[in-house]
DNA sequence: CTGAAAGCGCTTACAG
DNA sequence: CTGAAAGCGCTTACAG
C-alpha cells in the first residue's frame, strides 16, 4: 500500500495468477461482482489473491478509462513547507476553494508537504509536467535559483517571494509598516520603534523600514538602534524588552511588534506600571490571534492576508493556462488589518 | 482552464487542425521542441493552436503514461468541511506527512473542501473508486447515514464522528473531561462547573459528563443546573459569566471552559476582584492558543489530537490496504493535554 | 457466469 | 525535421 519497495502488481497478476481474465477481476474489485453474477467461489478467490499480492489499483488508469466523457481536471499542486503546517495553511486553502467555487472550476488540490531545504526532491515532477500547475510557498533562496534554472513548462506561482522567472504573489511589507504607522493615532506621539527578531528575513527588514519611514514623516522620532533585536516570543521577554524601551523613550510613543506572541507580556509590564494603552502606548502587532480580539484593550493587529494570496495565485495559473505568459505577473497585497483599541484609532475592526 | 463548461480538447485536435501529427505536438508542448529539432515554425504553430483552443493536457493520461516503471501511488483524499479550514487542518496534515515519512509510503493527498450539507456531490467520486482511500471530516448525520447507506468500496475513515460501517477516528470526550479532573488538583475544592455552550454538540457534553462525574468522584459537589449555556465568545461574556457563577459558588473552585476565547473575559474578572488563579480558582480551557501558555498565570489547556486522529487515521487505510476488513476499526484518542498554572498542578507543560 | 477486444489521452522509442 | 505505432493499467460494452 504505497510503500516505496512493494512490487508493481497489477489486475493481470492476479488474473494469470487465478487462470481468468483481467475482465473478470476488474469487475469483482470493483465490487461490481454480484451485479454481473461472477459466481461467489470466483469472488472469494478473486478477493484473497488481490489481499495476498496486497494489490492496489492505478488510479491514474482507472480514471482515465472511467472519465473518458468527462473533462480532466485541472491537477494543482501545492507545495507547502512541512515545518509550516498551521491556520496560515488553513486561510490559504480556503481561498483557493473559495475562488474554485465562485469561477465554477474544476480542480483537483494536490498538497505536497517538503522538507525544508529538501524541495529538489520534487522537481522532476515539475519537469515532467504531472501537474496543471503549481504554487509554491516556502522555498529558500538556493532552492528558488535551482527551480529557476530547470526551465519547467507548467505554470508557477511563488508564494511570498519574488522572482524573475515565474509569478509570484507577495504582501508588501514596506507599505505594511507605513499603514501601520499611518493607522495609529500619531498626534501627540513622540517616539516609534519596531519590535522585531534578531534573526529574520526581509518580511520583516521591509516592515520595520516602513513602519519607521512612516512614523517619521510624522515627525515622530524613530531611531532604528532603539528597535530590539529579540530571540524569541515568550512572556518575560516580551515583559522585558516593554521595561527596557519605555525606559528610554518618551511616553507616548507609537510600537509595532513582529509577533503577537509577545502581547501577554509587553501589556502586562504596562498594566503593572501603569501605562495606558492607548493613551501611553500605541501598539499593533503583526500576526493575529483570536485571543487579541478579547482582550481589553482590544489588540490590534495586521496579518498576512493568506486567503487573498491564493486567490490572486489561483486567478494568475487561470490566466496562465488561457494564454501562454510570456513575462511573470507579481502581486503585491495589503495585509489584512484587524484596528482595535490599541492602536489609538476610534474605529474598531476592519481599517480598509 | 478547469471550467466546467469547456470543451474536451485534446492533442488531437490540435493536430488535426493544424495537418501535424499527434506526436509532434506532444513533443512541442511539452517543451522538448528544440530538443527534438522540431522547426521554430512548427513550434510557434502548435503553440498557438493551443493557446487558442485552450488546451489542458490529461494529467491522468501524461501520468499513466510516464510513470509506466514507477509505482502508482496511493492517492489519498481528505475531505474537510468548508466552513472548518483552520489551524485544525493544518495539524492534522502535519500528522499525515509525518506518517508519510516516517513509514516511506508514496502518497498523493488530495484536499477536497465540502460546503456544510452538500457532501453527497463528492459520493460518485468516491463510489466509483477514484481514490485509493479517503478520510472524511466534519459530516453531519444526513451525509454519514446517506454515505454509509452506499456501499462504498474503497476504504474510508471518518474524522471525529463513529460508525457501525466505515473506520473511525475519534477524541474520548468523556475521558478527556474526567481526566481534566484528574489533572485539577482538586485538594481543598468545593464546587465545580462545566463552561459549555447552548448550542452544542454531543462531544462537549460528554466531555461536561465526564469532568462533572470526575469532580465528583473527588468529593466536589458539581451541579449540572450550575453549567451556563454560554451563547457566543467575547470578552465580554467571559467576564459576566464569571461574575455571575463565583457569586453562586463557594471558592475555591474548578472550571472546564469549551473554548478559550472565553479565558480574556475571564481572567479580567478574576483580577478585578482579587481571586486568585489557581488558588482560589482552577481552570482549564478546550481548545489551544499559543497566547494561552504566555499568559499569568499559564493557562492550562485540552485540545483535539489532530496530528494523531491524522496518523491513527492513515494507519487504518494502510492496515485496511493490506488485509480487507470485514470490520471497521474504531480508535478513540485522548487529547493533548498543555497543564500549566492554572489549573493548580505543580508542573508546567504536558501532563502525559 | 466468463473472456476477448476496444479504447481512455498521452508519451516515447523508432523509422524515415 | 516529422509521422506511425506501441503501450501505460484499467473499465466497459459485447459476445458467448
Amino acid at each position: 500500500m504505497g510503500k516505496k519497495q512493494a512490487s508493481k502488481m497489477q489486475i493481470k497478476n492476479i488474473a494469470d495468477k487465478l487462470g481468468l481474465s483481467v475482465s473478470t477481476v476488474s469487475v469483482v474489485l470493483n465490487g461490481r461482482g454480484d451485479q454481473v453474477r461472477i459466481s461467489k467461489e470466483t469472488q472469494k478467490k478473486v478477493l484473497n489473491a488481490a489481499k495476498e499480492i496486497n494489490y492496489q489499483p492505478n488510479i491514474y488508469a482507472r480514471r482515465l478509462r472511467q472519465a473518458a466523457n468527462e473533462e480532466a481536471p485541472y491537477v494543482l499542486a501545492l507545495f507547502w513547507r512541512r515545518d509550516n503546517l498551521n491556520s496560515r495553511l488553513g486561510r490559504f486553502l480556503e481561498g483557493i476553494f473559495q475562488t474554485i467555487d465562485l469561477k465554477e472550476l474544476k480542480i483537483e488540490l494536490v498538497v505536497q508537504a517538503y522538507e525544508p531545504g529538501n524541495f529538489m526532491t520534487y522537481m522532476d515532477m515539475l519537469s515532467s509536467n504531472r501537474f496543471s500547475g503549481a504554487m509554491i510557498c516556502g522555498l529558500n533562496e538556493e532552492e528558488q535559483k535551482a527551480l529557476e534554472e530547470r526551465e519547467i513548462t507548467i505554470p508557477i506561482v511563488f508564494i511570498g517571494r519574488d522572482s524573475q522567472i515565474y509569478h509570484s504573489v507577495l504582501m508588501d511589507s514596506y507599505r505594511t509598516g507605513e499603514e501601520c504607522a499611518a493607522c495609529m493615532n500619531l498626534s501627540g506621539v513622540k517616539s516609534a520603534a519596531f519590535l522585531g527578531f534578531e534573526k529574520t528575513g526581509r518580511a520583516e527588514r521591509l516592515m520595520e523600514a516602513g513602519f519607521l519611514f512612516g512614523c517619521r514623516s510624522h515627525d515622530v522620532v524613530a531611531k532604528e538602534e532603539w528597535n530590539p533585536r529579540i530571540e524569541k516570543s515568550s512572556y518575560e521577554i516580551g515583559y522585558q524588552t516593554a521595561k527596557q524601551m519605555l525606559s528610554d523613550m518618551e511616553l507616548p510613543t507609537a510600537w509595532l511588534v513582529a509577533d503577537c506572541r509577545l502581547a501577554t507580556g509587553i501589556m502586562a509590564y504596562c498594566r503593572d506600571v501603569g501605562i495606558c494603552v492607548p493613551k501611553d502606548l500605541r501598539i499593533i502587532f503583526f500576526e493575529n490571534s483570536p485571543l487579541l480580539r478579547y482582550n481589553r484593550p482590544a489588540l490590534s493587529s495586521v496579518d498576512i492576508p493568506s486567503q487573498e494570496m491564493a486567490k490572486s495565485a489561483l486567478d494568475i495559473l487561470i490566466l496562465a493556462g488561457e494564454s501562454r505568459m510570456d513575462i511573470p505577473i507579481r502581486r503585491e497585497l495589503l495585509p489584512i488589518y484587524q484596528i482595535r483599541e490599541s492602536s489609538g484609532l476610534e474605529q474598531e475592526e476592519n481599517y480598509k
